[in-house]
DNA sequence: ATTGAAATATGTTCGTA
DNA sequence: TACGAACATATTTCAAT
């Protein structure tokens, strides 16, 4: 069964292929080979199409900053003022290591960022130096998140 | 120069090697280990040690899922009523494919979620069909993302 | 698209310092 | 911790179907 959209198509052993390596990047292909009952090549063949479609991105090490330190992650709603370049807002954002997320949104934020940082106090330090410094931001709203009970990529 | 805190102990070399894999899974230990100034048995066994720490949770492959049609990104923030099990709309929620983030947060909402969708009618049903279903959640607010500007994890 | 086999590259172990 | 060499696995290529 073949699953097309606008731009690219994957069928069910591609999904496979990605849904084990989305799971486990370093999982090996021979392996997946194996329960898929292909070839090694076969697999690598197909990953290289779907990469050179655009679908694979990359892969990365997950770690759990917790453990070096990083303890309280929030969400900030912010308004930006009618005259600010928003591009530029956002530039400024971007050099802020701990803004880990950002988005343009719908609703009464212009902007909405995820923030990663060590304690409560330096999340207060990034929202009052480092946000409330960028031209253009007027206010923010700042909810923590106390507990992230669900973290992974959609299932294809 | 150590970095120290509650948990584990990683020194530049560490951090150095860890920055490169968050950026890249694949990136061959030997080539990281040339740049460094060591062996890639150096590195291996760091990285054994850092995996041994908890720190390392293990590599994803990314994928860009606009191009497989999933291209509605919304975050909802759910009323729960009090008297509700929120584990138990946890639990519900974490069998909707769609919702990929779920945290408690602190705030007017009692579970803030991230979704996505393969567009807006596609989120429309989730909202109506799964999330409105589950027992205890009254009301949700919903957001959009209009695109996606900043994407990564924290730089150690 | 897939195969099997060869060639290359990478990861892993281990004795030693 | 780090090294270097030996060893084990994995990835990549390719001619053939």
């Amino acid at each position: 069964m073949k699953v097309v959209n606008e731009n690219v198509v994957i069928d069910g052993i591609d999904k496979t292929i990605l849904n084990f390596l989305m799971e486990d990047a370093k999982k090996p292909i021979l392996e997946i080979a194996r329960i898929i009952g292909i070839t090694g090549a076969a697999v690598h063949q197909r990953l290289r199409k779907l990469e050179k479609a655009g679908l694979i991105e990359g892969s990365k090490l997950m770690i759990n900053p917790r453990l070096l330190g990083y303890k309280t992650l929030a969400f900030v709603g912010v308004y930006l003022d009618k005259a600010v370049s928003n591009p530029q807002a956002v530039k400024q954002l971007s050099e802020i290591p701990e803004v880990i997320e950002c988005h343009y949104t719908t609703g009464n934020w212009s902007i909405f960022i995820k923030i990663l940082c060590k304690d409560n106090e330096h999340l207060m330090q990034v929202l009052n130096k480092n946000i409330q410094a960028i031209e253009g931001i007027s206010r923010t709203e700042t909810f923590i998140s106390l507990n992230q009970q669900i973290k992974r990529q959609i299932k294809i």
